[in-house]
DNA sequence: AAATAATGTGTTTATTTTACACTAACTAAA
DNA sequence: TTTAGTTAGTGTAAAATAAACACATTATTT
């Protein structure tokens, strides 16, 4: 390393020590936290959305999102944020990505944190509608507000490969379900077609499934019997759980 | 949803329209970048580590880490560190999570935001060695200043489960290595003992290995083939690539 | 009663993973 | 120079896993 560059990163090292002893004088940054909130309805892949309310982004869809408060706990915003818009809070969240370029925010610099949240589309009916609140399809999503695009699209293909090391999709249907519901829905998360019995058998043997001995009703055709998921097993085998591969 | 929470909901919709027009008046957070940087030496995985400075955690190793500048990218900054610290600046280097908890710092609210780097140890020789900057076996990595025995945890899982499906790792190694060499890397990562045959089986048929038609030399046994990774050609191939699977 | 639509079920084949042992090349010590 | 020690290099058989695939059943609709 040359001499000059050693004395700069020197200089830089002093830097530091400022986080330890002077926080509270530091020029700081505004950080919000933006939630992907995918659901699952009519055999689609949804995620929820609102107009943008900012000038540049006048009548562009955007991310849920809102400023971190001083006094509270990273994921605690997350929380509060799905609670405020969807009425739930007892709900699968989790900590994707944190978008950080300077420029990303056309209001200054906002560095945002992006979460994933998987929630029951039927628990949750549309009460507030501000913002013009929606579902859409994930399919049809394209030229989001700001950043948000690119953020959803992290979101998303986080969700694809996550689902497959951990059954979180489950969290996206209601406590009983159908083995075709469920099949459904790893075909719209993964957007691939899947072998019926294999995946069936795949399901089974992994031994989360408790059958309720029910059948589905109001369905057109032979019913399906309904199932629901055993959390409490699943919670026992994770640590050893190495995946599901579709 | 009860009409009072409803109204609650609302009302903190209201607060997200700050967002929009006022960052400049926000309050803000300190936002800082610790990186967690491994390294492979004498067929251990280490961890690079200086004495904390802080007084509540004097004499406690930390991670590194510093604030990020207020016109400075998110990812910029951890590359900065990583040039300061080490004088590299052509490194793998990947965001991991963003740990926020209000009272995670003793100085005040500071959001900080890990990142892993792999740096070849062979490349960076301490020339820097402000706040007792070492190298440390991570087997023997605990009670760190702050909450970064956290973090480095998380990080550590995170190579862990990342070298599994990228061969990351090969940045940890000289740009020639044999395949001991290369084993002994994944076995140190995992904590593992694997088959050799398999192990080499398993890396030919990736195909990434380019044979350099040399050997190893000074050591006290039959000389190991020399390799290099094929950069390009796993960058060709690296959207259809599912992992390795030990 | 006939047409439609989805359920439920097993076997065979192909692929992938695992387990495992000997000879060759080199060094160091006797 | 012989011998002991250490790692390199190599293939096959068995086991486990994944993929492909068809038909009888149960319900609804017309």
């Amino acid at each position: 390393m040359a001499v000059s560059e050693k004395e700069h990163a020197q200089k830089n090292i002093k830097t530091f020590k400022v986080i330890q002893s002077e926080v509270e004088s530091i020029k700081r940054v505004a950080l919000s936290v933006d939630c992907v909130i995918f659901g699952f309805d009519e055999n689609k892949l949804k995620v929820l959305l609102i107009r943008s309310d900012s000038k540049k982004f006048k009548s562009k869809w955007s991310l849920l999102g809102d400023l971190v408060r001083p006094e509270e706990d990273l994921d605690a915003s997350a929380y509060r944020i799905l609670k405020q818009r969807t009425g739930l809070s007892d709900v699968y969240l989790e900590q994707v990505h944190t978008f950080g370029e300077v420029n990303r925010h056309p209001a200054g610099r906002v560095v945002t944190v992006a979460y994933c949240s998987l929630i029951n589309i039927e628990h949750y009916r549309l009460k507030i509608l501000d913002h013009e609140l929606h579902w859409h399809d994930v399919e049809n999503i394209k030229d989001l507000a700001f950043d948000h695009q690119k953020i959803f699209e992290r979101c998303y293909s986080w969700l694809q490969k996550r689902v497959q090391e951990h059954p979180l999709g489950l969290n996206l249907l209601p406590s009983k379900f159908s083995l075709r519901e469920l099949q459904n829905l790893y075909e719209a998360i993964l957007n691939i077609k899947l072998d019926r019995r294999n995946f069936r058998k795949k399901f089974f043997a992994m031994d989360f499934l408790v059958d309720l001995e029910e059948e589905e009703e109001d369905v057109p055709h032979r019913p399906g019997k309904l199932y629901k998921f055993d959390y409490e097993k699943y919670e026992m085998k994770k640590k050893t759980w190495s995946g599901i591969d579709f």
